[in-house]
DNA sequence: CAGCATCCCCGCGGATACTG
DNA sequence: CAGTATCCGCGGGGATGCTG
C-alpha cells in the first residue's frame, strides 16, 4: 500500500475497500461463521448453531443470508421431510480464511500485551 | 488452524482470539485510523481528522483513546500554546498493518464479484 | 488546537412465539 | 428441522455547544 493509495482507505465512498470489508465482516458473527465453516466443512443449520453456541437463531439466519447474498457461502436445500439445509464456503469465502487465521493469530500473540496495556491505562 | 483449535474461535469466552480482535478492531473507525497512521506516519489530531474526513470529533477522540489504551498507538502532548498532540503507531500497532493491507486487497479484488452476487440475490 | 459534556436517535441484535 | 414474525432494550455514534 503506497501513500498514493490512501484515498482508497479513508474516503467515505463505496470505493473504500477497507470500509467495504468492515461493513460486511465487521458485524458480530460473519467472521465466526466463515471460520467455523472453513474449519468444520459443510454444516447444516442446527449443527452450525450448536458449534457457535451463543448466537441466536435469528442472527444466525440473518448472517447466513447476508453471506449467501455476497457469494461467500452456498445454501443447499434438500427437499426432504424433515427439511435439511447445508451451508458451505464458496471459493470466494474460502479465500478469506487465510486472512481470518492471520488476524486470529495476531490476536492470540498480542492479546496478553493488550490486556496489560489496558489495565495500566485504566489505573492511570 | 486445525480442527482441534475450533474452540478458540467459536466459544463465547474471553479466550476467543477472533472475537477479541473483532471487538477491538471491528468498530467503525479503528482500522481506518491504524491504516492512515501507518500510511501517513505521525499525525496530529486535526490532520488525522481531515484525512478521514467524515468521522466526528467525538468518535475520533474515542477511537484514539481506545487504541492508545490497547497500546496500538502513542499519544504525545507538546506543552505549547496552542496545544499540539501527535499520534503515531506503536510497534504493536504497526504489526497489524500487513493484515489490514491484506484484507483491503482481498476486498478490492472481490468487491466487484460481491456486488454482482448481491444484485443477483436481490433480484431473485 | 484539541479536546470534553450533553442530548438524542436509530438500528443491531436478543427473546419469544409461531409455521411448513 | 429450519426457519419467520414481532417486539423491544441498549448502546454506538452523530450533532451541538463549551473549555484550557
Amino acid at each position: 500500500m503506497t501513500k498514493e493509495d490512501w484515498k482508497k482507505y479513508s474516503e467515505a465512498d463505496s470505493e473504500c475497500a477497507v470500509r467495504n470489508v468492515l461493513d460486511r465482516l465487521g458485524d458480530k458473527w460473519s467472521m465466526l461463521v466463515i471460520i467455523v465453516l472453513g474449519v468444520e466443512g459443510t454444516l447444516r443449520f442446527n449443527k452450525l448453531h450448536s458449534f457457535i453456541g451463543d448466537i441466536s437463531q435469528k442472527m444466525l439466519t440473518v448472517t447466513l443470508k447476508s453471506l449467501e447474498a455476497d457469494g461467500l457461502i452456498t445454501r443447499t436445500v434438500f427437499p426432504e421431510i424433515p427439511p435439511r439445509v447445508e451451508y458451505a464456503l464458496t471459493e470466494r469465502g474460502a479465500s478469506l480464511l487465510p486472512h481470518m487465521e492471520a488476524l486470529a493469530e495476531w490476536a492470540a500473540t498480542h492479546m496478553e500485551g493488550i490486556y496489560a496495556s489496558r489495565e495500566k491505562y485504566v489505573r492511570s
